[in-house]
RNA sequence: GUGGGUGUAGUUCAACUGGUUAGAACGCUGGACUGUGGCUCCAGAGGUUGGGGGUUCAAGUCCCCUCACUCACCCCA
């Protein structure tokens, strides 16, 4: 080796070790499952992009663009980008695959590291996975309402308790700008007493104004003009429909007219799904209606909504040894000799050819410890074979739980040991 | 990017106001049981006290720098 410094993981990225991935692959399966059910395809896009993709769909005032990305030169000098989130590349690919001159609804899911340059802490990671989807060509508000729906449904299949699922409506083109101009008109005077960052963001990005969590800023926004008084008569009609299917299919969710999600692209609905366990870093999952976001992007006009759920913080929030127990069993080998040791590998390679997982001591070790290590990976049974039974011909098969043995010919010992352990795992 | 807290065996933690050879539990390896796991008992391996510098006769302990973790701000999934 030799080595003359240790290596370690850079800063805020995070190995998954095999413990762990059970629950992650639990979550997955999951969402694969519920995806399947409301009709969402998977789709597969790059890590990274154009730069700027992400400038122009984000935001450019947004922080995530302003501070946040892994933007580097590639070799031919082009200005690339580690995604910071799903949705540009997906309405993207949407756009260059074509997906947009099929029969809608286009449905789309994907899952995958994501990067933004952080400071981490818990549940926040300068690369963490997000699982999301998005749903194109719907402008209804049953989309809307589905989308939720299934959220809630996929949460509750995972059984995380302590969830708050909170919506708001920002309008849309039509109407947002004439509430931008009312927050303007309305911080404008106070804008002395605004903290720092509120103030240099006034002008750009006043919504976000209202997200801010200073106690003077909180205090000063109390007055201030609602979103819900803003919407015109399309985007509260729309509201008013999501918010009756989410009541009548049992989907709780409470308005929060004060949420505002940090990436531009947003129009009309808007939600975050958040736990008090979670620290200051309580959103799990987000999302929203982007109506206008494929056409900025030079497509057609075409609605669009998604969201996407922070890997991280969800696992989480999993009760313990979530997604474990599904392993099955293996059968060990336990050889004694050299000989025996040569047909033990044989024997491990024919249970591995039948499906049946297989283990055995490489480094030649006594039974007893050999046994141990058995116990230890939870093997049920245990085909043991030494001098004295390669001599008769028989080996012993012994059933871990009731301690009993049984005489196996060498013949038959790889077909009983499968069959035993099939049985076992059922 | 800003502020606070914390870094000691693989893990969780000890070590009085600086003072001999840095301890324990769990885990790991072996033995008691020379060919049979879990329980028990015994033994062993395992540390440049995150890294670097400084103060001191003497530093795990005090000071500075650095790195990491952690909490909050910020931001967000």
């Amino acid at each position: 080796m030799g080595g003359e410094r240790k290596f370690r993981a850079v800063r805020g990225v995070k190995d998954i070790l095999p413990e762990q991935v059970a629950a992650w692959r639990h979550v997955e399966r999951t969402f694969r499952e519920v995806f399947a059910l409301y009709g969402y395809g998977e789709i597969r896009v790059p890590i990274f992009e154009e730069t700027a993709l992400f400038a122009r769909s984000i935001g450019e005032t947004s922080d995530i663009v302003e501070k946040e990305m892994y933007t580097f030169p590639d070799k031919s000098g082009n200005s690339l980008t580690l995604r910071p989130e799903g949705t540009a590349s997906v309405v993207r690919a949407f756009m260059e695959n074509s997906l947009d001159k099929l029969q809608p609804p286009v449905k789309l899911f994907y899952m995958g590291p994501m990067f933004r340059y952080e400071r981490p802490q818990k549940g926040r990671f300068r690369q963490f996975h997000q699982i999301g989807c998005e749903f194109f060509g719907v402008a209804g508000p049953e989309a809307d309402a589905e989308l939720l729906q299934m959220v809630h449904y996929a949460f509750d299949r995972l059984g995380v308790p302590g969830l708050k699922l909170k919506i708001n409506s920002l309008g849309d083109g039509e109407c947002r700008p004439k509430y931008r101009e009312a927050l303007i008109d309305y911080f404008r005077p106070l804008a002395e007493k605004l903290c720092e960052n509120c103030r240099r963001r006034l002008e750009a990005n006043p919504l976000r104004v209202l997200d801010c969590k200073a106690a003077s800023c909180r205090e000063l926004r109390r007055e201030a003009p609602r979103t819900g008084d803003f919407l015109c008569g399309d985007c509260g009609n729309h509201f008013q429909a999501v918010k009756g299917y989410l009541e009548e299919w049992g989907v709780p969710c409470t308005v929060d007219s004060e949420m505002v999600r940090g990436l531009d692209y947003y129009t009309r609905t808007t939600f975050e799904l958040t736990s008090d366990r979670l620290g200051s870093q309580d959103a799990v999952a987000a999302g929203g209606r982007y109506d206008e976001l494929v056409e900025s992007f030079g497509g057609p006009p075409t609605p669009g909504l998604g969201f996407a759920l922070g890997m991280e913080r969800l696992v989480l929030l999993l009760p313990e040894g979530a997604g474990g127990g599904e392993r099955v069993p293996p059968v060990f080998v336990a050889a004694l000799g050299e000989e025996a040791r040569r047909i033990g590998l044989r024997y491990v390679t024919e249970l591995r050819r039948k499906g049946v997982p297989a283990a055995l001591d490489y480094d030649g070790r006594s039974l007893k410890s050999q046994m141990r290590r058995a116990d230890r990976m939870g093997a049920r049974h245990v085909l043991i074979l030494g001098d004295k039974e390669l001599e008769a011909g028989r080996l012993l098969l012994r059933d871990m739980s009731t301690k009993e043995q049984e005489e196996v010919s060498i013949g038959s010992a790889v077909e009983r040991a499968a069959n035993l352990n099939r049985k076992a795992a059922e």
